[in-house]
DNA sequence: TGTACATCAGTGAACGCGCGTTCACTGATGTAC
DNA sequence: TGTACATCAGTGAACGCGCGTTCACTGATGTAC
Protein backbone atom coordinates (compact mmCIF):
# COMPACT_ATOMS: atom_id res chain seq x y z
CA UNK A 1 0.00 0.00 0.00
CA UNK A 2 1.57 3.52 -1.00
CA UNK A 3 0.22 5.15 2.07
CA UNK A 4 1.43 8.31 3.63
CA UNK A 5 4.49 8.06 5.76
CA UNK A 6 3.66 7.16 9.20
CA UNK A 7 4.74 9.06 12.11
CA UNK A 8 8.03 7.01 12.80
CA UNK A 9 9.25 7.31 9.13
CA UNK A 10 8.57 10.77 8.95
CA UNK A 11 10.40 11.99 11.82
CA UNK A 12 13.32 8.81 10.80
CA UNK A 13 13.80 10.87 7.67
CA UNK A 14 13.77 14.16 9.13
CA UNK A 15 16.00 13.11 12.11
CA UNK A 16 18.86 12.15 9.55
CA UNK A 17 18.41 15.26 7.55
CA UNK A 18 19.39 17.38 10.68
CA UNK A 19 22.06 14.94 11.40
CA UNK A 20 23.63 15.80 7.79
CA UNK A 21 22.70 19.05 7.90
CA UNK A 22 24.55 19.65 10.85
CA UNK A 23 27.52 17.63 10.38
CA UNK A 24 28.03 19.97 7.08
CA UNK A 25 28.30 22.58 9.76
CA UNK A 26 30.83 21.41 11.49
CA UNK A 27 32.87 20.14 8.47
CA UNK A 28 33.38 23.96 8.16
CA UNK A 29 34.95 24.57 11.31
CA UNK A 30 36.58 20.82 12.37
CA UNK A 31 37.21 19.26 8.19
CA UNK A 32 36.32 15.57 7.33
CA UNK A 33 38.35 13.95 9.93
CA UNK A 34 37.26 16.38 12.49
CA UNK A 35 33.66 15.21 12.31
CA UNK A 36 32.33 13.46 15.25
CA UNK A 37 29.22 11.79 15.80
CA UNK A 38 29.29 12.69 19.47
CA UNK A 39 29.94 16.23 18.50
CA UNK A 40 26.82 15.93 16.16
CA UNK A 41 24.40 14.68 18.44
CA UNK A 42 25.17 16.91 21.58
CA UNK A 43 24.26 19.40 18.80
CA UNK A 44 21.09 17.70 18.15
CA UNK A 45 20.03 17.71 21.63
CA UNK A 46 20.51 13.87 21.60
CA UNK A 47 22.33 11.64 24.12
CA UNK A 48 25.64 10.16 22.50
CA UNK A 49 24.52 7.06 21.70
CA UNK A 50 21.26 8.05 19.95
CA UNK A 51 23.38 8.98 16.74
CA UNK A 52 23.35 5.41 16.21
CA UNK A 53 20.25 4.95 15.51
CA UNK A 54 20.82 6.85 12.13
CA UNK A 55 24.13 6.41 11.43
CA UNK A 56 25.73 2.95 11.74
CA UNK A 57 28.74 5.10 12.84
CA UNK A 58 31.01 7.65 11.27
CA UNK A 59 32.16 6.45 8.03
CA UNK A 60 28.77 5.94 7.15
CA UNK A 61 28.04 9.37 7.80
CA UNK A 62 31.28 10.58 5.67
CA UNK A 63 29.86 8.37 2.71
CA UNK A 64 26.27 10.48 3.36
CA UNK A 65 27.86 13.83 2.89
CA UNK A 66 30.44 12.44 0.41
CA UNK A 67 27.04 11.60 -1.99
CA UNK A 68 24.99 14.82 -0.81
CA UNK A 69 27.94 16.81 -2.01
CA UNK A 70 28.56 15.24 -5.43
CA UNK A 71 24.52 15.16 -5.81
CA UNK A 72 23.72 18.93 -5.34
CA UNK A 73 27.24 19.82 -7.51
CA UNK A 74 26.11 17.26 -10.18
CA UNK A 75 22.65 18.78 -9.88
CA UNK A 76 24.07 22.80 -10.48
CA UNK A 77 26.19 21.78 -13.28
CA UNK A 78 23.72 19.64 -14.93
CA UNK A 79 20.94 22.66 -14.50
CA UNK A 80 23.50 25.34 -16.03
CA UNK A 81 24.15 22.42 -18.91
CA UNK A 82 20.61 22.63 -19.35
CA UNK A 83 20.03 26.40 -19.54
CA UNK A 84 22.76 27.21 -21.47
CA UNK A 85 21.69 24.98 -24.79
CA UNK A 86 21.54 27.88 -26.95
CA UNK A 87 24.25 29.54 -25.77
CA UNK A 88 27.54 28.87 -27.95
CA UNK A 89 29.31 25.62 -27.46
CA UNK A 90 32.44 27.50 -26.09
CA UNK A 91 30.21 29.79 -23.98
CA UNK A 92 28.50 26.89 -22.68
CA UNK A 93 31.41 25.32 -21.74
CA UNK A 94 31.89 28.41 -19.70
CA UNK A 95 28.70 28.03 -18.28
CA UNK A 96 29.22 24.82 -16.92
CA UNK A 97 32.12 25.37 -15.08
CA UNK A 98 31.38 28.77 -13.63
CA UNK A 99 28.08 26.90 -12.00
CA UNK A 100 30.79 24.50 -11.03
CA UNK A 101 33.25 27.00 -9.47
CA UNK A 102 30.01 28.96 -7.64
CA UNK A 103 29.25 25.95 -5.93
CA UNK A 104 32.59 25.32 -4.72
CA UNK A 105 33.06 29.17 -3.60
CA UNK A 106 29.66 28.54 -1.83
CA UNK A 107 30.80 25.55 -0.37
CA UNK A 108 34.45 25.31 0.14
CA UNK A 109 33.81 22.34 2.86
CA UNK A 110 32.12 20.04 0.62
CA UNK A 111 34.08 20.37 -2.40
CA UNK A 112 37.02 19.46 -0.24
CA UNK A 113 35.61 16.70 0.82
CA UNK A 114 35.28 15.54 -2.27
CA UNK A 115 38.32 17.32 -4.80
CA UNK A 116 40.78 17.54 -1.85
CA UNK A 117 43.06 15.24 0.13
CA UNK A 118 41.22 11.71 0.90
CA UNK A 119 40.50 11.57 4.27
CA UNK A 120 42.62 9.06 5.86
CA UNK A 121 41.28 5.27 6.74
CA UNK A 122 38.31 6.26 4.95
CA UNK A 123 37.40 4.15 1.87
CA UNK A 124 34.94 5.01 -0.54
CA UNK A 125 32.17 2.99 -1.01
CA UNK A 126 30.57 2.15 -4.34
CA UNK A 127 27.31 4.00 -4.09
CA UNK A 128 29.80 7.53 -4.60
CA UNK A 129 30.70 6.50 -8.45
CA UNK A 130 27.26 7.34 -9.96
CA UNK A 131 26.69 10.55 -8.14
CA UNK A 132 30.43 11.46 -8.64
CA UNK A 133 30.01 11.32 -12.32
CA UNK A 134 27.45 13.19 -12.99
CA UNK A 135 29.57 16.35 -13.14
CA UNK A 136 31.58 14.94 -15.47
CA UNK A 137 28.96 13.90 -17.89
CA UNK A 138 27.68 17.38 -17.57
CA UNK A 139 30.89 19.01 -18.99
CA UNK A 140 31.43 15.85 -21.20
CA UNK A 141 28.22 16.40 -22.52
CA UNK A 142 28.48 19.78 -23.76
CA UNK A 143 31.05 18.90 -26.15
CA UNK A 144 29.51 15.60 -27.30
CA UNK A 145 26.58 18.20 -27.87
CA UNK A 146 28.61 20.53 -30.38
CA UNK A 147 30.50 17.03 -31.66
CA UNK A 148 26.63 15.71 -32.65
CA UNK A 149 25.70 19.30 -34.27
CA UNK A 150 28.57 18.90 -36.26
CA UNK A 151 30.32 22.54 -34.53
CA UNK A 152 33.80 21.09 -33.68
CA UNK A 153 36.51 22.85 -35.44
CA UNK A 154 39.87 20.42 -35.20
CA UNK A 155 41.73 21.16 -31.73
CA UNK A 156 44.69 23.35 -30.75
CA UNK A 157 48.13 22.24 -29.74
CA UNK A 158 50.42 19.68 -31.21
CA UNK A 159 49.46 15.88 -29.64
CA UNK A 160 52.80 13.76 -30.34
CA UNK A 161 52.94 10.10 -28.89
CA UNK A 162 49.59 9.25 -27.39
CA UNK A 163 50.78 5.86 -26.07
CA UNK A 164 48.77 2.70 -27.21
CA UNK A 165 48.25 2.11 -23.09
CA UNK A 166 46.73 5.93 -23.09
CA UNK A 167 44.77 5.39 -26.68
CA UNK A 168 43.29 2.18 -24.54
CA UNK A 169 41.85 3.77 -21.76
CA UNK A 170 40.42 6.37 -23.58
CA UNK A 171 38.78 3.99 -25.75
CA UNK A 172 37.45 2.04 -23.21
CA UNK A 173 36.34 4.95 -21.15
CA UNK A 174 34.20 6.19 -24.21
CA UNK A 175 32.65 2.90 -24.75
CA UNK A 176 31.88 2.78 -20.97
CA UNK A 177 30.39 6.13 -21.27
CA UNK A 178 28.56 5.80 -24.25
CA UNK A 179 30.29 8.42 -25.53
CA UNK A 180 31.14 8.99 -29.29
CA UNK A 181 34.34 11.29 -29.38
CA UNK A 182 37.32 10.57 -31.12
CA UNK A 183 40.41 10.48 -28.58
CA UNK A 184 42.04 13.78 -29.75
CA UNK A 185 39.35 15.24 -28.29
CA UNK A 186 39.17 13.28 -25.19
CA UNK A 187 42.41 14.20 -23.94
CA UNK A 188 41.72 17.81 -24.99
CA UNK A 189 38.64 16.92 -22.50
CA UNK A 190 40.78 15.72 -20.26
CA UNK A 191 43.24 18.48 -19.74
CA UNK A 192 40.19 21.22 -19.65
CA UNK A 193 38.39 19.00 -17.34
CA UNK A 194 41.96 18.67 -14.74
CA UNK A 195 42.54 22.50 -15.36
CA UNK A 196 39.22 23.57 -14.55
CA UNK A 197 39.59 21.52 -11.17
CA UNK A 198 43.01 22.58 -10.95
CA UNK A 199 41.95 25.74 -11.12
CA UNK A 200 39.22 26.11 -8.56
CA UNK A 201 41.62 23.72 -5.93
CA UNK A 202 44.25 26.57 -6.04
CA UNK A 203 41.67 29.63 -5.73
CA UNK A 204 40.11 27.51 -2.62
CA UNK A 205 43.17 25.97 -1.27
CA UNK A 206 44.89 29.36 -1.20
CA UNK A 207 47.79 28.72 -3.83
CA UNK A 208 46.93 31.90 -5.58
CA UNK A 209 46.60 34.11 -2.33
CA UNK A 210 48.40 37.80 -2.44
CA UNK A 211 48.89 36.69 -6.52
CA UNK A 212 45.49 36.67 -7.80
CA UNK A 213 41.83 38.85 -6.82
CA UNK A 214 40.13 38.43 -9.56
CA UNK A 215 39.54 34.77 -9.45
CA UNK A 216 36.28 35.12 -11.41
CA UNK A 217 37.70 36.84 -14.54
CA UNK A 218 40.55 34.37 -14.49
CA UNK A 219 37.95 31.59 -14.30
CA UNK A 220 36.22 32.76 -17.39
CA UNK A 221 39.64 33.73 -19.26
CA UNK A 222 41.19 30.55 -18.97
CA UNK A 223 37.27 28.53 -19.45
CA UNK A 224 37.76 30.05 -22.56
CA UNK A 225 40.99 29.58 -23.63
CA UNK A 226 40.34 25.73 -22.58
CA UNK A 227 37.01 25.36 -24.55
CA UNK A 228 39.10 26.63 -28.17
CA UNK A 229 41.77 24.14 -27.72
CA UNK A 230 39.26 21.82 -27.19
CA UNK A 231 37.40 22.93 -30.63
CA UNK A 232 34.22 24.41 -29.36
CA UNK A 233 33.45 27.20 -31.40
CA UNK A 234 32.55 30.77 -29.94
CA UNK B 1 84.28 31.59 16.73
CA UNK B 2 83.62 29.30 13.38
CA UNK B 3 83.89 26.27 15.90
CA UNK B 4 82.51 22.85 15.22
CA UNK B 5 79.16 22.37 16.62
CA UNK B 6 78.80 21.55 20.44
CA UNK B 7 77.44 18.23 21.56
CA UNK B 8 74.29 20.03 22.46
CA UNK B 9 74.07 21.59 19.37
CA UNK B 10 74.56 18.78 17.24
CA UNK B 11 72.36 16.35 19.01
CA UNK B 12 69.71 19.07 18.61
CA UNK B 13 69.67 18.76 15.01
CA UNK B 14 69.96 15.56 14.46
CA UNK B 15 66.91 15.17 16.73
CA UNK B 16 64.93 17.48 15.15
CA UNK B 17 65.86 15.71 12.21
CA UNK B 18 64.31 12.34 13.67
CA UNK B 19 61.24 14.02 14.31
CA UNK B 20 60.69 15.53 10.95
CA UNK B 21 61.20 12.40 9.54
CA UNK B 22 58.83 10.35 12.17
CA UNK B 23 56.23 12.59 11.75
CA UNK B 24 56.56 12.34 7.63
CA UNK B 25 56.44 8.38 8.26
CA UNK B 26 53.27 8.93 10.32
CA UNK B 27 51.54 11.68 7.88
CA UNK B 28 51.14 8.45 5.26
CA UNK B 29 49.05 6.42 7.53
CA UNK B 30 46.84 9.12 9.91
CA UNK B 31 47.04 12.49 7.59
CA UNK B 32 48.12 16.21 8.09
CA UNK B 33 44.89 16.31 10.96
CA UNK B 34 45.76 13.13 12.72
CA UNK B 35 49.12 14.82 13.47
CA UNK B 36 50.20 13.49 17.50
CA UNK B 37 53.22 14.71 19.02
CA UNK B 38 52.41 11.80 21.66
CA UNK B 39 52.66 9.58 18.95
CA UNK B 40 56.26 10.44 17.75
CA UNK B 41 58.06 11.14 20.72
CA UNK B 42 56.52 7.51 21.59
CA UNK B 43 58.14 6.48 18.61
CA UNK B 44 61.05 8.26 19.57
CA UNK B 45 61.53 6.57 22.90
CA UNK B 46 61.16 10.16 24.52
CA UNK B 47 58.63 11.15 27.24
CA UNK B 48 55.65 12.68 25.77
CA UNK B 49 56.34 16.03 27.17
CA UNK B 50 60.01 15.83 25.99
CA UNK B 51 59.22 17.05 22.34
CA UNK B 52 58.36 20.33 23.56
CA UNK B 53 62.41 20.80 23.76
CA UNK B 54 62.27 20.86 19.73
CA UNK B 55 58.82 21.66 18.86
CA UNK B 56 56.63 24.29 19.87
CA UNK B 57 53.52 22.75 19.51
CA UNK B 58 51.63 21.14 16.88
CA UNK B 59 51.28 23.76 14.49
CA UNK B 60 55.08 24.47 14.97
CA UNK B 61 55.74 20.72 13.79
CA UNK B 62 53.21 21.25 10.67
CA UNK B 63 55.04 24.83 9.46
CA UNK B 64 58.33 22.39 9.35
CA UNK B 65 56.66 19.83 7.61
CA UNK B 66 55.19 21.78 5.25
CA UNK B 67 58.35 23.78 4.59
CA UNK B 68 60.35 20.34 3.96
CA UNK B 69 57.61 19.46 1.47
CA UNK B 70 57.86 22.69 -0.66
CA UNK B 71 61.71 22.39 -0.13
CA UNK B 72 62.38 19.10 -1.81
CA UNK B 73 59.89 19.04 -4.40
CA UNK B 74 61.30 22.75 -5.28
CA UNK B 75 64.61 20.89 -5.70
CA UNK B 76 63.58 18.13 -7.95
CA UNK B 77 61.76 20.77 -9.64
CA UNK B 78 64.93 22.98 -9.96
CA UNK B 79 67.10 19.90 -10.52
CA UNK B 80 65.28 18.75 -13.71
CA UNK B 81 65.50 22.64 -15.03
CA UNK B 82 68.95 23.01 -15.04
CA UNK B 83 69.29 19.66 -16.65
CA UNK B 84 67.37 20.45 -19.28
CA UNK B 85 68.10 23.49 -20.16
CA UNK B 86 69.46 21.82 -23.80
CA UNK B 87 66.04 20.11 -24.53
CA UNK B 88 63.18 22.18 -26.61
CA UNK B 89 61.05 24.21 -24.48
CA UNK B 90 57.96 22.02 -24.54
CA UNK B 91 60.22 19.07 -24.09
CA UNK B 92 61.49 20.95 -20.98
CA UNK B 93 58.61 21.92 -20.00
CA UNK B 94 57.56 18.27 -19.72
CA UNK B 95 60.82 17.34 -17.80
CA UNK B 96 59.95 19.86 -15.23
CA UNK B 97 56.29 18.98 -15.27
CA UNK B 98 56.92 14.96 -14.49
CA UNK B 99 59.70 15.51 -12.38
CA UNK B 100 57.17 17.16 -9.90
CA UNK B 101 55.04 14.40 -10.58
CA UNK B 102 57.11 11.85 -10.13
CA UNK B 103 57.93 13.48 -6.62
CA UNK B 104 54.50 13.84 -5.92
CA UNK B 105 53.38 10.07 -6.76
CA UNK B 106 56.21 9.05 -4.52
CA UNK B 107 55.18 11.38 -1.31
CA UNK B 108 51.49 11.65 -2.07
CA UNK B 109 51.06 12.40 1.90
CA UNK B 110 53.42 15.53 1.71
CA UNK B 111 52.07 16.54 -1.92
CA UNK B 112 48.43 16.43 -0.35
CA UNK B 113 50.07 18.29 3.21
CA UNK B 114 50.77 21.26 0.14
CA UNK B 115 48.52 21.11 -2.22
CA UNK B 116 45.59 18.92 -0.12
CA UNK B 117 42.84 20.64 1.41
CA UNK B 118 44.53 22.96 4.22
CA UNK B 119 44.36 21.30 7.79
CA UNK B 120 41.64 22.99 9.49
CA UNK B 121 42.83 25.10 12.20
CA UNK B 122 46.25 25.76 10.75
CA UNK B 123 47.17 29.41 9.35
CA UNK B 124 50.27 28.84 7.39
CA UNK B 125 53.18 31.35 8.69
CA UNK B 126 55.02 33.63 6.24
CA UNK B 127 57.76 31.19 6.28
CA UNK B 128 56.31 28.89 4.02
CA UNK B 129 55.76 31.54 1.19
CA UNK B 130 59.38 31.36 -0.13
CA UNK B 131 60.05 27.77 -0.28
CA UNK B 132 56.76 27.47 -1.59
CA UNK B 133 57.57 29.87 -4.65
CA UNK B 134 59.90 27.32 -6.19
CA UNK B 135 58.37 24.70 -7.70
CA UNK B 136 56.21 27.59 -9.67
CA UNK B 137 59.57 29.66 -10.20
CA UNK B 138 60.89 26.39 -12.05
CA UNK B 139 57.85 26.10 -14.56
CA UNK B 140 58.02 29.58 -15.04
CA UNK B 141 61.67 29.85 -15.49
CA UNK B 142 61.07 27.30 -18.80
CA UNK B 143 58.56 30.10 -20.58
CA UNK B 144 60.87 32.96 -19.38
CA UNK B 145 64.06 31.17 -20.85
CA UNK B 146 62.29 30.37 -24.31
CA UNK B 147 61.22 33.67 -24.64
CA UNK B 148 64.34 35.23 -23.53
CA UNK B 149 65.69 33.24 -26.37
CA UNK B 150 62.93 34.29 -28.94
CA UNK B 151 61.82 31.12 -29.26
CA UNK B 152 58.29 31.50 -27.92
CA UNK B 153 55.51 30.75 -30.78
CA UNK B 154 52.26 32.66 -31.03
CA UNK B 155 50.27 30.84 -28.45
CA UNK B 156 46.93 28.70 -29.44
CA UNK B 157 43.63 29.88 -28.27
CA UNK B 158 41.37 32.52 -28.33
CA UNK B 159 41.31 34.85 -25.52
CA UNK B 160 38.26 37.39 -25.31
CA UNK B 161 37.48 40.06 -22.48
CA UNK B 162 40.50 39.88 -20.09
CA UNK B 163 39.06 42.43 -17.78
CA UNK B 164 40.86 44.85 -16.24
CA UNK B 165 41.48 43.77 -12.75
CA UNK B 166 42.76 40.08 -13.89
CA UNK B 167 45.17 42.77 -16.22
CA UNK B 168 46.31 44.41 -13.41
CA UNK B 169 46.46 41.23 -11.36
CA UNK B 170 49.32 39.66 -13.86
CA UNK B 171 51.10 42.91 -14.02
CA UNK B 172 52.05 43.08 -10.49
CA UNK B 173 52.55 39.49 -10.57
CA UNK B 174 54.72 39.70 -13.35
CA UNK B 175 56.72 42.81 -12.12
CA UNK B 176 56.80 41.40 -8.45
CA UNK B 177 58.56 38.49 -9.87
CA UNK B 178 60.66 40.64 -12.10
CA UNK B 179 59.58 38.84 -14.78
CA UNK B 180 59.40 40.03 -18.20
CA UNK B 181 56.74 38.21 -20.21
CA UNK B 182 53.89 38.94 -22.16
CA UNK B 183 50.18 39.10 -20.06
CA UNK B 184 48.55 36.82 -22.80
CA UNK B 185 51.41 34.00 -22.23
CA UNK B 186 51.24 34.56 -18.51
CA UNK B 187 47.50 33.69 -18.70
CA UNK B 188 48.39 30.66 -20.40
CA UNK B 189 50.99 29.65 -18.14
CA UNK B 190 48.22 29.47 -15.28
CA UNK B 191 46.34 27.40 -16.88
CA UNK B 192 48.85 25.61 -17.80
CA UNK B 193 50.11 25.45 -14.55
CA UNK B 194 46.80 24.66 -12.60
CA UNK B 195 46.33 21.77 -15.49
CA UNK B 196 49.44 20.15 -14.21
CA UNK B 197 48.72 20.39 -10.48
CA UNK B 198 44.93 19.61 -11.15
CA UNK B 199 45.93 16.28 -13.13
CA UNK B 200 48.30 15.54 -10.06
CA UNK B 201 45.66 15.49 -7.81
CA UNK B 202 43.10 13.74 -9.78
CA UNK B 203 45.60 11.12 -10.08
CA UNK B 204 46.62 10.98 -6.59
CA UNK B 205 43.15 11.42 -4.97
CA UNK B 206 41.39 8.72 -6.44
CA UNK B 207 39.56 11.20 -9.41
CA UNK B 208 40.48 9.35 -12.38
CA UNK B 209 40.74 5.79 -10.38
CA UNK B 210 38.90 2.48 -13.20
CA UNK B 211 39.28 5.17 -15.80
CA UNK B 212 42.99 5.98 -16.33
CA UNK B 213 45.57 3.30 -15.60
CA UNK B 214 48.66 4.87 -17.52
CA UNK B 215 48.93 8.41 -15.75
CA UNK B 216 51.82 8.66 -17.25
CA UNK B 217 51.51 9.26 -21.01
CA UNK B 218 48.44 10.93 -20.00
CA UNK B 219 50.46 13.33 -18.17
CA UNK B 220 53.47 13.25 -21.10
CA UNK B 221 50.34 13.96 -23.26
CA UNK B 222 48.80 16.72 -21.83
CA UNK B 223 51.79 18.55 -20.58
CA UNK B 224 52.67 18.52 -24.38
CA UNK B 225 49.88 19.75 -25.37
CA UNK B 226 49.65 22.59 -23.10
CA UNK B 227 53.23 23.74 -23.80
CA UNK B 228 52.40 23.69 -27.21
CA UNK B 229 49.38 25.77 -26.08
CA UNK B 230 51.52 28.54 -24.34
CA UNK B 231 53.84 28.89 -27.21
CA UNK B 232 56.60 26.56 -26.62
CA UNK B 233 58.41 24.94 -29.53
CA UNK B 234 58.60 21.13 -29.64
C1' DT C 1 -12.84 -0.86 17.71
C1' DG C 2 -9.83 -3.07 21.25
C1' DT C 3 -6.13 -5.71 22.99
C1' DA C 4 -1.46 -8.07 23.02
C1' DC C 5 2.75 -8.13 21.22
C1' DA C 6 6.62 -6.52 18.40
C1' DT C 7 9.29 -2.86 16.84
C1' DC C 8 11.75 1.11 17.26
C1' DA C 9 13.73 5.82 19.31
C1' DG C 10 16.10 7.56 22.67
C1' DT C 11 18.49 7.22 27.54
C1' DG C 12 22.33 6.92 30.63
C1' DA C 13 26.20 4.64 32.18
C1' DA C 14 30.29 2.63 31.04
C1' DC C 15 34.76 0.90 28.62
C1' DG C 16 39.03 2.01 26.95
C1' DC C 17 41.36 5.00 24.47
C1' DG C 18 44.25 9.08 22.90
C1' DC C 19 45.30 13.81 22.83
C1' DG C 20 48.01 18.72 23.85
C1' DT C 21 50.13 21.04 27.17
C1' DT C 22 52.08 22.45 31.83
C1' DC C 23 55.06 21.94 35.68
C1' DA C 24 58.51 20.94 39.12
C1' DC C 25 62.28 17.95 39.00
C1' DT C 26 67.13 15.64 38.11
C1' DG C 27 71.26 15.25 36.00
C1' DA C 28 74.31 16.15 32.29
C1' DT C 29 76.74 19.62 29.38
C1' DG C 30 78.63 24.21 28.55
C1' DT C 31 80.76 28.74 30.06
C1' DA C 32 83.03 32.43 32.76
C1' DC C 33 86.37 33.35 35.81
C1' DT D 1 93.56 23.52 34.39
C1' DG D 2 89.87 23.74 37.97
C1' DT D 3 85.76 25.31 40.08
C1' DA D 4 81.04 27.48 40.40
C1' DC D 5 77.22 28.58 38.15
C1' DA D 6 74.02 28.69 34.22
C1' DT D 7 71.87 26.37 30.62
C1' DC D 8 69.58 22.79 28.61
C1' DA D 9 67.55 17.76 27.69
C1' DG D 10 64.71 14.71 29.27
C1' DT D 11 61.51 12.70 33.16
C1' DG D 12 57.18 11.59 35.26
C1' DA D 13 52.98 12.97 36.98
C1' DA D 14 49.05 15.46 36.27
C1' DC D 15 45.02 18.38 34.24
C1' DG D 16 41.18 18.45 31.52
C1' DC D 17 39.46 17.18 27.51
C1' DG D 18 37.11 14.54 23.66
C1' DC D 19 36.32 10.52 21.08
C1' DG D 20 33.68 5.86 19.03
C1' DT D 21 31.09 2.33 20.35
C1' DT D 22 28.40 -1.10 23.28
C1' DC D 23 24.77 -2.40 26.29
C1' DA D 24 20.71 -3.04 29.06
C1' DC D 25 16.90 -0.19 29.75
C1' DT D 26 12.20 2.53 29.27
C1' DG D 27 8.50 4.14 26.96
C1' DA D 28 6.22 5.36 22.82
C1' DT D 29 4.46 3.92 18.21
C1' DG D 30 2.90 0.43 14.92
C1' DT D 31 0.69 -4.12 13.60
C1' DA D 32 -1.91 -8.51 13.69
C1' DC D 33 -5.71 -10.58 15.27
Amino acid sequence: MATIKGVRERARAEITAEIVTEARRQLATVGASGLSLRAIARELGMVSSGIYRYVANRDALLTLLIIDAYDTLGAEAERAADRSTRQAPAKRWGSVGQAIRRWAVANPHEYALIYGSPVPGYEAPSDTIDPASRVSMALIGVVVDAHRGGQLRSPNGELHRVSKALRKDLETALAELGIDLPPEIMIRLIAAWSQMFGMISFELFGQTQNVITAHDELFDSTAALLASHIGLPA
